[in-house]
DNA sequence: CATGAATGAGATTTCATTCAT
DNA sequence: GATGAATGAAATCTCATTCAT
């Protein structure tokens, strides 16, 4: 098989990434903005600019295009997290740094949380979305624990059950930021970010 | 208005609340088991003995049964801890009582969080569904505030921002129940609970 | 309950045997016209004068509505077989009520083959349209079996192997009434319709 | 027109018999397995191993491509029973063969019989499906007629009406083979297969 | 008050056919 | 000649809601 059909290949390849990637960004945008499931399948060819036939021609069904949003969700995520996480070198940095992320991500890009809390709805509807939310839910973890393993081994953190506090910091986390995304007005969110990072930092750090 | 007007009235009124109660649990039942979006009109009548037109009759439409639903969780929950509090006289007591009603609900009513998660969904989509979320999750906070206020001045208590102290309790324990619900493998239910209440406790008891 | 529950059940199951035989009358219509494949939901609904949903309101989907139909015909075949057939006394006039039935079809309701020969197209694909295809081919073989039997009990036909005869003399009937079908100009049908009664009977009738 | 002209035209012309043919066979794979109505382009395009746009350059639409798969059936059965009869010299045997050919295929190529059959729904739709039709069936009794000729000819056969008796031999095979088709457990199919080759032998021979 | 038959809008999905490359 | 991405019409099916009885 010669440059050509390689190109080809490649070409093919090209065009299957960037139509999913189209309905699929675009299927974020319309879920967010309709729910799960006030959306159709033409909502999505509309704002992806495509035919309703083609959805289907790249993905199966309507199922398959959601589950492939919520992993979609995931992969980003976790790079989004490495990348920033990444640049620090203090674990107790790394921590704040998570914290940070999630908590701005309320303010940047709320949809984000409507769409993850629909995914939620699914899980004892639909073994595959069952799954696919308990990846996300365990990256998250593992992304603490991550980060404690660290500050541990560098003497930075106190020892504790990792597992345990990680899902601890995951819960107030996003506990808080469920309260805000229903109600904008139940507090002042910067206050409180600042407060749960302290109470967080207290929680882990070391005392001298 | 004479007497037979009145009475007539009077079983009118009783019909209604009648109807309208045992549409609201088969409501609640079937949303349950089918969740918000996958049920519909003809089985909450199935799941009442009635026919789907009653439905129509008693409920102005879908969206408001549903409305219905979630505002008479909020009675009965708000009725449930203040009988269980109640029966209380220590605030650390109170507290742990508050707490365990939760922990003890995903046991024993798996349903009760998949319907409120779902009702969590509507929040952008349907400004009475807001606000009747809101008042869910003030209700809860409002309900904490009043145990903590109360060990404060009893002096049991250490002083602190009681809404978000309140705030946080909510979170770490809605956190740890969403993060089960999702993934009954994640950890060891009881074990966390558990930590968490000492977690707490140890948050808001006064140091001697 | 009393008579105007029994009323109302009486009346309920009417409406629906009156809706579920008007549709199935119109399914008959239109797949004769149509085609097994070609018909859609829409022309049933129209050929009945009812709407669309009404006809999955009485009929789980397509594929029901169709089984019911191949069930009816077999149904009503029997009665109309058994009906004609019931007025004669001698086995050899039954044997020829029983060809010129069929043989008659062809010219009163051409579509009754087409139907029948579309209904053939399915028991490769469909377990349940195979099951009713054979029982509506065994209940031919076994009207002429029931037949034949009389005719040896009465001495007017010689002995014989008759699910073997059964099967030949359908052959036959069929084999001919399909080659008609497809091309009307092949023969003169009703010169060899004679042909074939008398070869049928000379198959049959034991010799003096 | 020179020679390279013709050599392509040449070229082109085997090319396109030999993509025709691919595809025709492909078509007649598909078309048993998933029936006349439930195959689509793409199937045949995946059987062939070509693309679905070839399907149309090479055959208008899929109308186009089913009359050519029945002519070609036609084409290749009349060869097959040209080759298998022309061994044989005397009549007696190649009416045998004629019908063993018959009652083989069904056993050897289950297919053939259900797509033949798919066919026959077409003649009250399709002009030229029926026109198709016609000649298949009208090449059989040819066929037949031809056998009982050299047979009457020769002596070995009685006088008869030649169109009828071929007609009558069609249905009995056929109306056989369809009744088993349908219903494999209506009988045993061998030991039918033998009485009915006696049956139509007593029913040509001339008694002596 | 109660019923459930009836409607019809709208959603998902399939696929023959076209056409730019 | 060959490809397969793209289209869009059309089909099945669901269900909230209405309304005559």
């Amino acid at each position: 098989m010669g440059v050509i059909a390689a190109m080809n290949e490649k070409t093919k390849s090209d065009i299957m990434n960037m139509r999913r990637g189209q309905l699929t960004r675009a299927a974020y945008k319309v879920v967010g903005q309709k729910g799960y499931y006030d959306f159709t399948i033409r909502d999505i060819a509309r704002e992806a600019g495509l035919s309703t036939g083609l959805v289907h021609y790249y993905f199966k069904n309507k199922e398959d295009l959601l589950l492939n949003l919520l992993k979609e969700i995931n992969t980003n995520m976790t790079a989004i997290l490495n990348k920033a996480i990444g640049k620090a070198e203090d674990p107790r940095e790394k921590l704040n740094i998570f914290m940070m992320q999630a908590f701005d991500l309320v303010k940047n890009e709320k949809d984000y949380f409507y769409i993850v809390i629909d995914f939620w709805t699914q899980v004892n509807k639909n073994e595959r979305m069952k799954r696919a939310n308990i990846k996300l839910f365990k990256s998250y973890r593992d992304e603490i624990i991550k980060i404690l393993n660290e500050g541990i081994d560098k003497g930075i953190f106190m020892k504790m059950d990792l597992d345990y506090t990680a899902a601890v910091i995951i819960s107030i986390i996003q506990g808080m930021i469920i309260q805000y995304v229903i109600d904008n007005n139940a507090f002042n969110y910067e206050d409180y970010v600042k407060k749960i990072m302290k109470h967080i930092n207290d929680l882990v750090i070391k005392k001298k």
